[in-house]
DNA sequence: ATGTTGACAGACAGACCTGTCTTGTTCAAG
DNA sequence: CTTGAACAAGACAGGTCTGTCTGTCAACAT
């Protein structure tokens, strides 16, 4: 199952379902657009139609329903991802993420990164999700650069990470457009001193 | 005027300073450390042995003391920046980056980018100055990229301040060792390609 | 000597926060 | 039909938040 960036952004009127689900998708949507502190649990149950009392036999805490909040976005995150590369060699994967990235990045309601805004926020007692998710995330990169037989895959998804990092800062804060360029040219720049005899091209698109 | 990485933390015990400074190094040392919502005006005013009516005369409301705090610490942060690397030619200002970096990344109570932080929470009506700071930044390594002869320095720029932040989120979210290593090689090998026929090599530490 | 100014101390209002509890309704399984 | 689970609506408690207000005191200028 992937996710598309809408599915990514929530969905939007919450139909028939049951009430955990609706608190869980109105949290997913107001932490992501307002941060987690500057959403209050009254907020979520109106906006979610559910009584108190319902939110809190679903969710012990505001903290538990973060946490649940960062392992959903984890999960749509990472399906969106591997569903927007589908079908790429290892080699054309790594070429086209900062193309999927570029989509990200313009996609309505884009608001930077959960995770590190979350981290952010909630400073060194942030929940593990936040590092969690940047771990698996370069786990997943490093996988594919040794598919494609990079030389010191470590290395190179190390550095591919921090600029995808330093993207996503620069877009959420200063405009997709000035990460763009930028993106591209580090990540063309680091994959061909780490492929060796063949150039990288640009796949699809 | 310039600052060492401990002047950037503010001062300790706060002097016979007049009441306006009294509210602000304490409001520098809470914001930074705790994040801007988690910070209340009630703590700010107790720790720095302030009347609330004297706070509430230098600053009309709490969103004036972020202003003002985010106003130091752009002016401390680029005056450390400064003194680091005082006395360089520009080509080595802007290979020696990655080393001031690193001893930002290590200092003691180092937590991220305040701005990138308070962006982060603040969402899309955060205040200028955090938009403001990075393009400070933005211009300041443009112009010494011009200084040193680079082509396209404005592109160069881009490319160095990207992975700039994205270091910075690496270290403050999984620590400074995993950030240094990246950050060299992407710096380096943005210099290098951007160089032309000289080649790039640390200069002192 | 007297008025002014700045500051400290703390009460207070009104809003919002998380979390608990009560009451009544719906609905489905036994 | 009864029983119990899930739920809606909302009062409530206890805390914290920002911001206002009243007093009191010391330094200082006139």
């Amino acid at each position: 199952m992937t996710f598309s960036l809408d599915d990514l952004a929530g969905p939007g009127p919450l139909p028939d379902q049951d009430a955990r689900t609706r608190v869980l998708e109105t949290a997913y949507r107001l932490f992501y657009r307002y941060g987690l502190r500057a959403t209050g649990i009254d907020r979520i149950i109106a906006e979610s139609g559910v009584a108190k009392m319902s939110f809190y036999r679903h969710f012990p805490s505001k903290q538990a329903l973060i946490d649940a909040y960062l392992d959903l976005r984890h999960v749509r995150w990472m399906a969106w991802l591997e569903g927007r590369l589908a079908g790429l060699t290892s080699r054309d994967w790594l070429a086209a993420l900062p193309d999927a990235l570029d989509d990200w990045f313009g996609a309505p309601g884009f608001r930077g990164c959960a995770f590190i805004n979350g981290h952010a926020e909630a400073g060194p007692d942030a929940p593990a999700m936040t590092v969690t998710h940047k771990r698996e995330l370069a786990a997943r990169i490093e996988q594919q650069c040794a598919d494609a037989g990079l030389a010191r895959p470590a290395e190179v998804a190390a550095d591919l990470l921090l600029a995808l990092e330093g993207a996503i800062v620069r877009a959420q804060m200063d405009g997709a457009d000035v990460a763009r360029g930028a993106l591209h040219r580090l990540f063309a720049r680091t994959l061909s001193a780490a492929g060796g005899e063949r150039a990288w091209r640009s796949p699809e698109r």
